[in-house]
DNA sequence: CGGAATCCCATACGATACTG
DNA sequence: CAGTATCGTATGGGATTCCG
């Protein structure tokens, strides 16, 4: 992986290992759903992504794991405890220094 | 490309088209870049992003195109016009909502 | 210098089937 | 329900070459 930046101009470029991160297609939709909503489990985060394969999304959510981004939480459920996913805070930070973007997307 | 989002819960998510060009290796590196020094030609960009390949650049910077985030200039050099790239006012609008995510992509 | 054309590879992503 | 396993495809991206 290519290291940016080495030219004249002063390098106002992000880390390319967490763009590969916050690339992935639906790592932003993930980090969103999260901040919005605390935790959520598996099959509800995947409904809400129109159905999003169970391996692209397991892709997604173990990328996002390395980073520390999210993490596994277990809540206690009617029949024992269940999984769920929710931000880190440092997954936190980043979910609000998306949120100008997020809304600025969604406007554009 | 599947539409997010149809699930119970309210979606966050932005448009998976924007997230496709924004979300392309290179695509905020140039954004920022351009935000940060205005008008920039092709040799220093590709310079600055450690010598990106030119055929990887060209696409990065015509679907930037495509999406008006940027447009192609001239300026007068010293032995005539050059061309250069600059942010149209979306593209900067999207710069400025960048920053927050910038900011926090370099610290982390 | 500023690209376009071509080739090639890695991998993200989707579909499907299956398991605990 | 929450994944894992496998397969196939599409494409992003690098390397190289060539052109005006």
């Amino acid at each position: 992986m290519s290291q940016c930046c080495e030219g004249d101009l002063e390098c106002p470029c992000p880390p390319i290992g967490l763009i590969d991160v916050v690339g992935k297609k639906w790592a932003v939709c993930v980090v969103s759903l999260l901040g919005k909503y605390g935790t959520v489990r598996f099959g509800p985060i995947q409904h809400c992504l129109s159905g999003v394969s169970p391996a692209t999304l397991t892709s997604t959510l173990r990328s996002l794991e390395r980073e520390k981004l999210i993490r596994r939480v277990f809540v206690d459920g009617a029949r024992g405890p269940v999984q769920g996913y929710t931000l880190t805070p440092s997954g936190n930070q980043l979910y609000q220094s998306l949120l100008p973007l997020a809304g600025w997307l969604r406007s554009a």
